[in-house]
DNA sequence: ATGAAAGCGCTAACAG
DNA sequence: CTGTTAGCGCTTTCAT
């Protein structure tokens, strides 16, 4: 089918390890023989076989990439940056989604270790309770953790300021003037979502403000969820003069539902989110919310994953700065 | 390193190939050699080399995906349909990302080819003038085009509705009694966006509204090009009763500039977009638009590169169904 | 039911 | 500066 080495060694009657040593540039070889063999697998329409130089050299310059969900703006975000600096090293990138499952990471994995890939970039679904299947891995492939991190492995891991993002936000809420702040939390065994959840209590113990249970209501990242959630609140006539969600799509449903019950945002209930998704720009009063960088994070995740492949670098914990972005949804006039 | 075939068969005192028979589950071994083999492969934590294998069998079980960019809702949709049918059947996918530019679709086909994948889905950049990247490795690899297709090449193409949606969506603004309409373009080399203009002047040419050029500008896709493109339109004295851009991001920066100077969506002008983005629905008034599928497209583009892979079936091409979604930003009551 | 041997395409000692 | 040889891990005839 298509040529290869012996192919353009057999017509220039030279042997392949010169060719190879040509074609990869390597010392001790003649401009004439470099160029005649550059010649011949351009008339050959010669195109360099990975998989062999792969499994020769035992390096595949492929690293996989795990995340819960493609579709979805951190994660496609993140993913962006991944291409982009693994790209410009030299590396492909092997994508799987998981759907947050665990039977599903597992796969994923193991399918990656199969292929050999020199280092994996993964992201654990919400649903997955065990390590066992990072652990059986992590001997023999660099793994790198980002956003949804995992303290008790010992792998490095890149993520946002989950904690002070939310500290910083719910103090904003605070200070002006907001003392009944419902959140909006994630899934409980996600740490970034109870991370964020700290911030807020956190933030709320600063200021004296005693924590109410009642007010912190799981959604589970799921918008569809917030609607209802705060059609109960109001109709449980439970106070509340802020909102803060653990991102920006369960805020944006926020304001949607709120005004849908003749509340002013922020003059009644001031809304913030996290994430600085699209649509926090869009929806109307526009999203205060904190911007914790998708993109960034991936950058970052890859290039410690990439020194990690390259010297086996010690485990890092990178925490990327988030910044509060202060939009009319929440009242930054009074801050 | 780690174990290989030849580890479980010296340790089991049988030969490679029994081994490999063994793992594969092929016909003429005893059960008993199956499971020990097994075992012993547990035992060992054996992991199959798919760099091997591929190598071997000349066939990697892996699809290249390129697009101009990752994150972007259409296209982060469309790679999440991709991932999963892939995925479900037994293949993995390498994503590579052109930022719309020629030269890198060309290295990203170069090093995909060079991986030696089964197959290709490649939805080509913007600024791709040329084909002859892609010409020089249809012979050696199936190519599925989506979205973004190239009429002149003779690949299978799956794409949406972009004649008929646009058409539809035009008819639309002009039974419900606006004549002025303009029109937010794609660039001029995106066939997708020359189909949508086509549409657009179909439906104004069969309601018997003279096409006019200047209600016609050229956004690029590019969203930020819309407010400078509304305020020229409005200071020009331009008159327009209704707005239909080519996708919803443009879209919905021109409902939040006509909010600006004042102008009433729907009643002074209406609007409507192309892609059913999230945005679409957070946006006041909600965007009427149409929805085309990304999701779906990724996945029937999957499955005939699969087929092609496997049985080298004909060329086909493919459009999914778009549907009309009809909401607050254009008059549908009156339709 | 199993083994021996060859080879996928490439690189890397080693030798000259 | 170049060739010879061996082998990465696996599958697959062809034997037996």
């Amino acid at each position: 089918m298509s040529a290869t080495i012996k192919d353009i060694a057999k017509r220039l009657r030279i042997s392949p390890s010169t060719v190879s040593r040509a074609l990869n540039n390597k010392p001790g070889i003649s401009k004439k023989t470099i160029s005649a063999v550059n010649i011949m697998a351009n008339k050959l329409n010669y195109k360099r076989n990975s998989l062999a130089v792969s499994l020769r050299q035992d390096k595949s310059f492929c690293i996989g990439v795990v995340v819960p969900w493609i579709s979805n703006y951190f994660f496609a975000e993140a993913i962006s940056g991944i291409e982009h600096v693994a790209f410009c090293a030299g590396y492909q990138i092997i994508i799987a989604q998981t759907n947050d499952d665990e039977e599903e990471e597992k796969r994923a994995l193991q399918a990656l270790t199969s292929s050999r890939v020199d280092g994996i970039l993964l992201s654990t679904g919400s649903k997955v309770k065990g390590v066992s299947h990072i652990r059986a891995i992590q001997k023999e492939v660099p793994i790198v953790l980002f956003d949804r991190t995992i303290k008790r492995l010992k792998l490095s891991g890149i993520g946002a300021e989950d904690y002070r993002g939310a500290y910083e936000m719910t103090k904003h809420l605070i200070k002006s003037g907001k003392r009944k702040i419902v959140h909006l939390s994630g899934p409980k065994n996600v740490e970034i979502a109870m991370n964020r959840l700290s911030g807020y209590k956190s933030a709320l113990s600063k200021h004296k403000i005693p924590f109410k249970r009642h007010l912190v209501i799981d959604c589970d990242f799921n918008e569809s969820l917030v609607h209802p959630t705060i059609t109960k609140l109001i109709s449980e006539g439970v106070e509340f003069d802020a909102l803060f969600a653990s991102n920006d799509d369960m805020a944006v449903q926020a304001i949607i539902s709120l005004k849908k019950y003749g509340k002013k945002v922020p003059e009644d209930i001031a809304v913030a989110g996290f994430g600085n998704y699209p649509v926090s720009k869009i929806v109307n009063p526009q999203l205060s919310t904190v911007n914790h960088q998708p993109k960034e994070i991936g950058i970052q995740a890859t290039k410690v994953l990439l020194n990690q492949i390259d010297q086996l670098t010690p485990v890092v914990n990178l925490i990327i700065k988030s910044e509060l972005i202060l939009r009319d949804s929440s009242c930054n006039s009074v801050d």
